[in-house]
DNA sequence: TTTAATAAGTCATCTGATGATATATGATCA
DNA sequence: TGATCATATATCATCAGATGACTTATTAAA
């Protein structure tokens, strides 16, 4: 698979090898640049170009003036900056945004049920305040958003669903660029339905809060799709007629 | 977020910029390096180490002597080389797994059941089979495993799903890791349960037969557990002994 | 004790040179 | 003509060295 062929690959691995091996564990301190490069026997530059590839990988971080140390962030889903720009289909995507989302996000409101402590259900608290202030005042609440749902996230004490979360995410960053400056009670509403579930142990009801937030979203973006195409039926007729005429 | 303070990432940004400003699209050629190190005004090593990163994403390839490419994105098996391997409890983390794909897997497959093409279910019965057989002459059958789970996944169509194959695919690595050796009918049935469902459309089908499936693994790595479990206690007892007594 | 200056460690960045690899070009031969 | 092989060119791979910038620990001063 990883045939490393070329010296920089070569490298790379052996940066992972020697994370294993010598047990260095999240945010532990590596070598610096010279001895590694004097440890694998290439050049700086080289270490310097395996250690990039790792960081794109979100297994290390570097520190200017401090050295390189390991994340260990969430790892599977990759985070990509270029995000879903080769998607064409904006609106399918959306749709397979929330899809997923309903898929998800329900099963992860019912562990937080069961896993949250209440020092996170006070901080769900305060963060869904957070949003609900903010939407009112019309500010920009996306932030707070995804915190809230990333909170979650974390309280259902699944090791695996923060490496889903970045997908969340992005839905929810996606859906707001399409909708955003709408104010929407449902969504402060659906909020608090999911944390009084939550705070309640009540697992089954906060599955179904959080697919009642999802649904409300669903049938926003819907609507908005549609109010999208009818403009667009509505606005080139004009010039063609221009054209036409002329 | 990705606040670039420093001049590599801000290149890496640009360098995603071009990409998107420029409609590069999968398997398109970047300039080489002197030219974009002289569009971004910076160091041909600078260039190096921001392509370096993005190679890290799966976003950019690079071919020794012929250039730089965008990265035609495969839904291949992640190649994340450090995986779990700082997550101490392995067996929360294997059941943390099974609880995600029990969640994600069954709604993958009833989409399936929609989205897939003639040529898809082929392919899927072809891959079935190929388990079946590896599994039954004792050789390694994962890496097949793997595939069929991914193409079941490609034909529901879902474009958000190929994003969450890695995780799956490392699951049932995982998986293997731990059980191996021992045959499974369970899983050759099940497989054939679910292409069945599949071709016949049946979404509530392919789902249930996922489920069984996914069942099947989550059961027999319980059982597993419990083995060690076992040796665990019943090992270590002789030498508490000798100390005791003597 | 707190604060400010200093020093040491480390990464950031550029430049230039040389090697390795891929692809296109053109010459040679059947 | 058509296939094969050698060559040239473009491009990435890798190294070394120098200088700048940043972080952290140390030390000196208030």
């Amino acid at each position: 698979m990883d045939t490393a062929s070329n010296l920089i690959n070569r490298t790379t691995e052996k940066l992972v090898h020697y994370i294993l091996d010598n047990n260095v564990c999240a945010g532990g301190k590596l070598p610096n640049e010279l001895e590694l490069s004097r440890l694998f026997g290439v050049g700086r530059s080289t270490v310097r170009e395996a250690v990039k590839a790792l960081v794109g990988r979100n297994i290390l971080t570097v520190k200017h003036g401090a050295g390189t140390f390991v994340a260990c962030k969430q790892i599977g889903v990759t985070d990509d900056p270029l995000g879903f720009a080769f998607i064409k289909d904006k609106k399918k995507l959306i749709s397979d945004l929330i899809e997923m989302r309903m898929v998800i996000e329900p099963r992860i409101a019912a562990l937080a049920a069961t896993g949250a402590s209440a020092k996170d259900i006070a901080e769900m608290r305060v963060l869904a305040k957070d949003v609900e202030t903010l939407m009112n005042s019309g500010e920009d609440h996306m932030q707070k958003d995804i915190e809230l749902h990333t909170k979650i996230a974390q309280s259902s004490g699944n090791l695996i669903v923060p490496n889903l979360m970045p997908i969340i995410q992005r839905a929810i960053l996606l859906f707001a660029s399409t909708t955003e400056k709408k104010l929407r009670y449902e969504t402060i509403n659906t909020h608090k339905l999911i944390v009084d579930a939550i705070e309640n142990r009540d697992s089954i009801a906060a599955a179904d809060a959080m697919i009642l937030h999802i649904a409300h979203n669903r049938d926003r973006i819907r609507r908005f799709f549609i109010e999208i195409e009818t403009e667009i039926k509505e606005e080139p007729a004009p010039p063609v007629n221009q054209v036409n005429n002329g």
